[in-house]
RNA sequence: UCCUCCUUAGCUCAGUUGGUUAGAGCACCUGACUGUUAAUCAGGGGGUCCUAGGUUCAAGUCCUAGAGGGGGAGCCA
């Protein structure tokens, strides 16, 4: 007989199902014959009883377990620590105690994995965040990271569901590709050359022609390009998907490989692509206060703390679940870019040369600080910015009359800044030959693009969401690298 | 990549002007306790003071270089 199996009355029914904490706590009245599985967040044990908190990562709450103490079960609980996992058949009780309102009493226990106390670095306390990152394959059981990770899934959820019911398409668009035709950074190369011993051609070039592909390869920066394929048929479609970018970016908003929503739109210009954008971040904004209130209450507490080691005016001048209403009852501000210059050269901070790059002329490029100001001091809410200078904007956005600016739009919000970055795209044939010339792109690389203008080209528009920043958004943390579960940066690939 | 701060026990941190054997809380181990909620109380074990070099009679503390991490910036989503 299996060691760590104990029995205390030996009650188990054969093929018992196992039972979700989320579901006991939810539903389950007094009396009721219940097994579970997961994995111990504490132990308190004295003379005659023990208690065992159990989380299966059903839900933020936890469990208690109720053991009376035989000198067997004793054993076998100097077994159990932090981070053990049990298999526990009992009764629901009502709950003598204080903080919850039904409890298992245990009747049968079996360790299903020790944990050994010596080398288990989860405690029962506050961990920082940093330390967390570097145990990234145990951070999943804590309480932060249990409720950003259901928070992730359920916003994945909404985003398919969002698109879907709105007749959009989901298209998989490669993850290796060819063209670089954003320029959207730097590209991580795809290769199954001998990196000790590379082919040469006779200039002394690496001959490309010997590798996978037959030419240089890339992990893809945007599935962009492709989904316009795809929209000028389909109509609508969206992608959601990994993206690389191998940018020396060290900041708390970037990542090496993070996950991206692009939806492309045909027959919509730059108006109905912003007023999609708004509907769809509220729409997931109001299902994670929908569906995830539990978790969301949690980090919303858990925000409040962090803000009270801050000094005054550093603190945030609206709690998590209070920003995330506020979202969903305020319509985005949209103004010009040609307005925000004249909106920030007329700002005290400017005037009185507390920005970092004071703004003094049209035609530069919005820092960080300036679109801070903008969302945070002077609209107090999430701005949409549009007709950019089409210098500082990528070549397929579609020019604008006045021959100097396009229709971009990037959606500002609070803490995070960018968080969308759309345009309605160029389909006039000539006038995107034009600005890829002057932007030194070849027509021969892109000829695949190209020809969707020459054949039954139409307005469209589409736009680019970072599902992290996103997240940050949602839950409220600070640091990109807390809100997807194996972060890609500069320097660091464990896990 | 730039600026800036940090690195001391498993974790969070203290460590005075450079001066004897480097401390605390939590965690762990032992004991006490009939209901705990990050239990409490008493005792115990636990250290490459990030690494390398230097200054000094003496370095956790000062200097130089490097590594890792945080915050800010640039680039962007």
């Amino acid at each position: 007989m299996d060691k760590s199996f104990l029995s205390l009355q030996g009650k188990t029914k054969i093929g018992m199902k196992r039972t979700k904490i989320a579901d006991i706590l939810q539903h389950s009245k007094v009396n009721e014959e219940i097994l579970v599985m997961g994995w111990v967040r504490t132990k308190r044990i004295s003379k005659n009883v023990c208690f065992i908190t159990l989380n299966d990562g059903s839900c933020l709450a936890n469990l208690q377990i109720v053991i009376d103490i035989t000198p067997e079960i004793d054993e076998l609980l100097s077994h159990v620590h932090s981070g053990a996992a049990l298999k526990i058949f009992g009764v629901t009780v009502e709950s003598p105690g204080q903080g919850q309102a039904v409890e298992l009493h245990a009747k049968e226990i079996t360790l299903l994995g020790e944990a050994n106390p010596e080398e288990y670095p989860l405690q029962p306390k506050k961990h920082s965040l940093e330390f967390l990152r570097e145990i990234a394959h145990l951070r999943f059981r804590t309480n932060t990271f249990g409720a950003i990770f259901r928070i992730r899934h359920a916003m994945t959820y909404a985003i398919h569901k969002f698109f879907n019911d709105k007749g959009f398409y989901n298209i998989h668009t490669p993850i290796i590709t060819a063209s670089d035709c954003e320029g959207a950074g730097e590209m991580f190369r795809v290769t199954t050359l001998d990196l000790y011993n590379l082919p040469k051609t006779e200039d002394g070039k690496i001959d490309f022609t010997q590798d996978f592909f037959g030419r240089e390869t890339n992990l893809t920066v945007s599935g962009q390009l492709e989904a316009e394929l795809a929209a000028l048929a389909l109509s609508q479609v969206y992608t959601f998907g990994p993206t690389f970018r191998a940018e020396n970016s060290n900041t708390a908003r970037h990542l090496a490989e993070f996950w991206m929503i692009e939806p492309e739109m045909a027959f919509y210009d730059i108006n109905d692509d912003m007023d999609l954008a708004e509907e769809m971040l509220k729409y997931l904004v109001k299902y994670a206060l929908d569906n995830c209130r539990e978790d969301l209450e949690f980090l919303h507490k858990r925000r409040e703390e962090e803000q009270k080691q801050k000094p005054q005016n550093e603190r945030d001048e609206m709690g998590l679940i209070q920003r995330l209403e506020f979202v969903i009852n305020n319509n985005f501000e949209r103004i010009t870019y040609t307005q925000a210059i004249e909106i920030l050269m007329n700002s005290k901070p400017n005037k009185n040369k507390q920005f970092v790059y004071s703004v003094d002329k049209w035609g530069t490029d919005l820092q960080s600080e300036h679109e801070r100001y903008l969302v945070e001091k002077h609209f107090k809410k999430p701005v949409i910015i549009t007709d950019y200078p089409k210098e500082i904007k990528a070549f397929y956005m579609k020019l604008n009359d006045d021959g100097k600016t396009v229709r971009a739009m990037d959606v500002l919000f609070p803490q995070i800044g960018e968080i969308i970055g759309g345009s309605q795209r160029e389909e006039n044939y000539d006038k995107l030959i034009g600005r890829m010339k002057e932007v030194g792109i070849h027509e021969k690389d892109m000829w695949w693009y190209l020809e969707t203008r020459k054949f039954g080209s139409v307005p469209h528009s589409g736009f680019g969401l970072g599902f992290e920043r996103l997240m940050l958004f949602i839950t409220g943390m600070s640091n990109i690298r807390d809100v997807i579960p194996f972060p890609r940066t500069p320097k660091n690939a464990e896990f």
